[in-house]
DNA sequence: TTGATATATAAACATATGTTCATATGTTTG
DNA sequence: CAAACATATGAACATATGTTTATATATCAA
């Protein structure tokens, strides 16, 4: 059972946004910005890595669709994957985004 | 200066997403993920609240569309406003935005 | 009540995104 | 090498999103 410890100032780090990062972040976000990516990223977060066939099990989600979220997290340096064999295992990569997430599930939303 | 401290359990918090709440959190992440739109989050972590206006010569933003953005964030129950006059005035509502991004911020993004 | 100011709204459009389906690629095993 | 398995890819499509333009609404001040 980890635990982060996380301090956060809120009043500089947040206005120091310059544009390129602005869009960066806002790239990171909408990418992280779905059901099924949530879900990925919630497996990943609790196992080191999952093959393809693996979180299609896990969620019940079909091959081809799963596989273009895959890709599209990768693309955006969300994943990481690794081939061993047949498989190719997509493991975390931008960790950071465990605590988005957490952070979001966290608060009384609406 | 003001400092949060945030205890994160990633194991537990991240799995008990059910469908649900997996919409929700995804919803909100969307709304957020538009560089302009974490711009007005950053100011109004700053000032309290802010008048449509304001928000625009701050940004160098045009009028329908900054309200637009604003529209949109009220209804997706991250912004309230408040009528003052002329003037609406915009807050932030769901404040747990500010250490999404803050948080996306700290990274090294890709 | 008229004009000025502040903001919202609606239509129209271009573009981006999510999904499905069919097919291709790569890898192992017999 | 052929068959089976695992995954990726591309085309096609429906839908959602962001933006602009024009116009409407609301409030104040003279």
């Amino acid at each position: 059972m980890k635990v982060e410890e996380i301090q956060l100032n809120t009043e500089d780090l947040i206005g120091n946004l310059d544009p390129e990062k602005l869009e960066k972040v806002a790239f990171i976000l909408k990418t992280i910005a779905h059901p099924m990516r949530i879900s990925i990223i919630g497996l990943l977060s609790v196992n080191e890595k999952l093959c393809v066939n693996d979180i299609c099990e896990k969620l019940g989600s079909e091959q081809s669709l799963t596989s273009h979220h895959l890709a599209n997290m990768k693309l955006s340096g969300i994943l990481g994957s690794v081939r061993d064999g047949k498989n190719i295992f997509y493991y975390l990569k931008l960790k950071e985004v465990i605590t988005v997430i957490t952070c979001m599930n966290k608060c009384q939303l609406i």
